[in-house]
RNA sequence: GGGCGGUUAGCUCAGUGGUAGAGCAUCGGCCUUACAAGCCGAGGGUCGCAGGUUCGAAACCUGCACCGCCCACCA
């Protein structure tokens, strides 16, 4: 079999992705059996470009529903899109704008076709570019907002909540945005610090004379001031309470009130009312009954109720105001002061606080029940830390104002009778008015709120309000996995949606993914060019290297920071498994199809030993997924697969692979068996890479019912029982530590890789058994020949040999090292029984130094020497005092006290070592040189 | 004003009570027939600061600093 050299994403992308979906894998059946894994792809703007927060949310949700569906469970990805309606219609605005248009030019209906043309032109894009990542959602399953279905989901649900009495229509001080002259919800705003002036200006009193000075940021608005308000308890103005103001400029007289919620230390003390332009001064206004006045019109215009300034934008209002004023001595200073202002989150420009006639839903009990069903654990978020967010906003929600003056989205199913003016609110349109039986009726103009239909997604995407298999076999869902700048937004009324209408919350888990970040930990945004688009990263590195780069940065509770390097990483990572593939393909020639299966007691203890660290990997990846610590589960992947198959097992393998007869098949088998499952866990994180391997490899698996393709194949579940014992363990983590070990000392030394070295290794709980070891550079840890069976461990234990090392294998190692080095210097000891090739082995060590090179920089080894003796005899320092503190005997656990005597014990033997070695180096220079 | 998250190697991040870790970057040595997108080594950290709890703290508690974010009707 002949693979190239180097891995071609493209074409392995480009391969398999059409292939999966034509046959079916990603197709999701209610009728079938099985356990249940469903979820909803938080549904990306119908005209959105793909992003990198969506290359995430989508690489982790197929990540967790591909490993699901191999798991075997009934899995639904639906996926779709949202119509989006203002950012949407804004798109189209300006598109017209181009053009020299607006919409008002063209008329409502024209309009709304054009947005859709717009739609068929860019709906597709972005989930095409989902695809692209491999996103396994059932693709014939795709669902838009405005879909007739879900269309007819949002009325019900309207009319519903209208005859509940939670929807309801007030006029109300709301947000607006003069730009996309439409009302906005309290969660579109954004707030922005301005640097902006604190007006003082006098309000003489109506006979002309004195007066009371108010401070104000928004002069202009003073035109619709229908009283000034100063706090009882304030001494310096109490007295004027009761007495009448003259309103500069227009001349309106409005009285002094009190009210305690003014702010004595503010300003004056003394506070201008305008219930027609500020939420606070409309609560007070509400409290005292004062007159509503609107003083700007729909574009913040200065309207008729201004007098002389009509006509006048807000801006040009307020210049022209406060000139006014100054002439006419009223203007008393001009402080700088900065404060916040809204902002439409839409087009940043400044929402005005308008009294206006909307569309209400009322949220206080649906959001308690949101709440209740939280904190009962019906849903989880993941991080746990985003509860306390989802609460602290549903406990200070304020009624939703869910009508938009815009064109494109869900047109309100609210009839007005023409002639009487009777409100109808009704699934269809009613034919005659039924106070009247007037036939003239006309429907409200306004839509909803975009997310008055998302928040409906998971159900009404699922059949609802019909009862469907669908819906009976997929709600709630299991997962649903967003940006933390929906929560509100979003999550929040999917909950309460979902509460109302099926009496079950909507997902049982929430994973909230963390912000992705440039190079520099900046959020990403157009204007300050640093948008990274995923899809130059996958043109770059491949779609593989993409989404593991995403899993392995997704840490929980953290933003995602984004680096270059890592996505090299990743693709050289599939490049990596790609060789890793030539080389088993290479050394499968003429093997069986499929291979004779090997029992694992005819397996060596490197076959035994890699089978054992592919059981640890899939406890360990799967308990990440099911945690989703998808970072976790991508580094555990990496370390295995790089430095524990490739490094270690593939290099072990060569010379059995050489050696024909049973030790080859045995090599052969384990090869193909390991990376089979390895394939198989690393699908869901790198799809394209593991099937195009996959499908070389799978000729030679003896497997029942063998799935055809990666996508269905069964999920890897570790064995039942370890193939290595703790023994066999021990013996292999010595033959690497002392490979390591020496080969470090080579590299200390100063030779050439090529320069071999013989020496040998005994593990000290097999002290009849020993590993030869020798290194000709070439192959390094070829060398290490494994005894066939290793030998019943001697009880017979010396100072150095006290560790059990059944314990992790990187925990492990330093100690190893240790232990291989003690070895040698316990026999130095003249009580011991001295085996002879212990003093073989420093002989060794001499020679080589011996034979060092001219250039040999024993200063340098030296010194790297006396280091770390001098951080081992600290080691050993703090340790023993710890030992020997009679607090410590007192109060840690047994176990404790005997790990750390026995490092003691090895520290003391490693000191040593390390002394030998620097005895070494003195006398080879003095001999050399 | 309230709240949340973060601070560990040059960079990006793991690490929830027992000798500080990984990847990348750096340095040294290797073209060794799976892979130079590679292999073998090495250097590099008073774990933001100050207290406290503990035999023992990067981890637990308190306070502080700095960075980031969210919410909020001081005109």
């Amino acid at each position: 079999m002949d693979l190239p050299k180097t891995f071609d994403s493209k074409a392995a992308e480009e391969r398999w992705f059409q292939r999966w979906i034509d046959l079916g894998y990603f197709k999701a059946d209610p009728a079938r059996e099985g356990k249940v894994f469903s979820i909803v792809i938080p549904p990306p703007n119908v005209t959105g470009q793909l992003h990198l927060g969506h290359a995430l949310n989508v690489s982790l949700q197929d990540i967790i529903v591909r490993t699901r569906r191999m798991q075997g469970y009934n899995t639904l990805w639906l996926p779709g899109t949202d119509h989006a309606g203002i950012a949407t219609q804004n798109a189209v605005e300006k598109d017209l704008a181009r053009e020299g248009k607006d919409r008002h030019l063209l008329g409502r209906e024209p309009f709304v076709k054009r947005v859709w043309q717009w739609r068929e032109t860019y709906g597709g894009r972005i989930l095409n570019q989902l695809r692209r990542l491999g996103a396994s959602c059932d693709w014939s399953r795709e669902r838009f907002t405005l879909d007739p279905g879900l269309s007819r989901a949002v009325t019900k649900v309207f009319v519903d909540l209208y005859n509940k009495g939670m929807i309801y229509r007030a006029k109300r001080l709301i947000n607006w945005c003069p730009r996309c002259e439409t009302a906005l919800s309290d969660l579109e705003v954004d707030h922005k610090d301005v640097k902006g002036h604190l007006w003082y200006i006098r309000y003489p009193f109506a006979d002309g004379h004195g007066g009371v000075t108010i401070a104000t940021t928004r002069p202009e608005t003073m035109l619709g001031d229908t009283a000034v308000a100063v706090n009882p308890d304030d001494a310096r103005l109490s007295s004027y309470v009761g007495k009448t103001i003259r309103l500069p400029l227009i001349g309106r007289e409005i009285k002094i009130i009190a009210d305690a919620a003014i702010d004595r230390e503010f300003g004056t003390g003394a506070l201008k009312v305008t219930p027609g332009h500020d939420p606070v001064d409309f609560e007070l206004g509400s409290r005292h009954g004062l007159e509503q006045i609107s003083v700007l019109d729909g574009k913040a215009r200065m309207n008729e109720n201004a007098g002389p300034y009509r006509g006048l934008a807000r801006e040009e209002a307020r210049k022209q105001i406060v000139k006014d004023l100054d002439s006419a001595g009223l203007l008393e200073k001009i402080e700088p002061h900065s404060h916040a202002v809204g902002v439409c989150s839409r087009c940043d420009t400044i929402v005005e606080p308008m009294l206006s006639e909307q569309w209400f839903l009322r949220m206080k009990e649906m959001a308690a029940r949101a709440i209740e069903a939280v904190r009962r654990g019906d849903t989880t978020f993941h991080p746990k830390f985003w509860e306390n967010t989802f609460f602290n906003w549903l406990e200070n929600i304020h009624d939703w104002c869910i009508s938009r003056q815009l064109w494109w989205g869900h047109r309100i199913p609210a009839y007005r009778c023409v002639r009487c003016d009777h409100l109808i609110v009704a699934a269809e349109r009613p034919a005659r008015c039924p106070e009247c039986d007037g036939s003239d009726i006309i429907q409200d103009d306004d839509v909803l709120d975009t997310w008055f239909s998302s928040g409906l997604w998971p159900i009404s995407t699922l059949g609802w309000p019909d009862d469907t298999p669908e819906l009976r076999r997929y709600y709630p869902t299991s997962l649903l996995l967003t940006g933390f700048d929906i929560i509100f937004f979003w999550v929040a009324r999917m909950m309460m949606f979902g509460l109302e209408f099926t009496g079950k919350v909507p997902f049982k888990d929430v994973y909230i993914t963390p912000l992705v970040r440039d190079e520099l930990g900046k959020k990403m945004t157009k204007s300050k060019g640093n948008v990274v688009d995923p899809l130059d990263l996958m043109e770059q590195y491949g779609a593989d290297a993409v989404r593991f780069t995403l899993a392995q940065l997704a840490a929980q509770g953290r933003d995602v920071i984004l680096s270059h390097d890592r996505f090299a990483a990743s693709r050289a990572f599939a490049n990596k498994i790609w060789n890793a593939a030539r080389f088993v393909m290479m050394n499968l020639d003429g093997a069986d199809q499929p291979l004779a299966i090997v029992e694992i007691a005819k397996l060596g203890l490197a076959e035994r030993w890699i089978l054992s660290r592919l059981d640890s990997t899939i406890r360990e990846v799967t308990r990440a997924i099911d945690a989703y610590e998808f970072n976790l589960a991508a580094m555990r992947l990496y370390q295995f697969i790089w430095h524990e198959f490739c490094d270690w097992y593939i290099e072990l393998s060569k010379e059995p692979l050489k050696s024909g007869g049973e030790r080859q098949a045995a090599a052969r088998w384990v090869l193909i068996n390991v990376f089979d499952k390895m394939l198989r866990l690393l699908h869901p994180f790198m799809p394209f890479v593991s099937e195009e391997i996959w499908q070389v490899i799978r000729v030679y698996l003896d497997e029942p019912n063998l799935a055809a393709h990666l996508p269905i194949a069964k999920y890897p579940e570790a064995s039942a029982t370890n193939p290595l014992s703790a023994a066999e363990e021990t013996a292999m983590n010595h033959c690497i530590v002392a490979t390591q070990g020496l080969n470090s000392l080579r590299s200390l030394l100063g030779l050439h890789p090529g320069q071999a070295i013989n020496g040998f290794v005994r593990p000290l709980p097999y002290r009849d058994v020993e590993f030869n070891y020798e290194s000709d550079g070439t192959k390094q840890k070829l060398g290490i020949r494994f005894p066939e069976k290793p030998a019943v461990a001697d009880s017979r234990l010396i100072a150095a040999d006290v560790a059990d090392f059944r314990t992790d294998f990187d925990r492990w190692k330093p100690y190893a090292v240790t232990m291989a080095k003690a070895e040698t210097l316990t026999m130095l000891e003249p009580d011991q029984s001295k085996p002879p090739r212990t003093a073989g082995w420093v002989q060794g060590l001499i020679e080589i130094l011996v034979k060092a090179p001219e250039d040999f920089d024993f200063q340098i080894a030296t010194k790297a020497l006396e280091k770390k003796l001098s951080e081992l005899q600290a080691h050993y320092e703090r340790d023993l005092k710890r030992v020997s503190d009679p607090e410590f005997q007192a109060k840690a656990p047994q176990e404790k006290r005997e790990e750390i005597e026995q490092r003691v014990a090895l520290t003391r033997g490693e000191i040593m070592s390390v002394q030998l070695q620097l005895s070494l180096l003195e006398g080879a220079e003095s001999h050399g040189h």
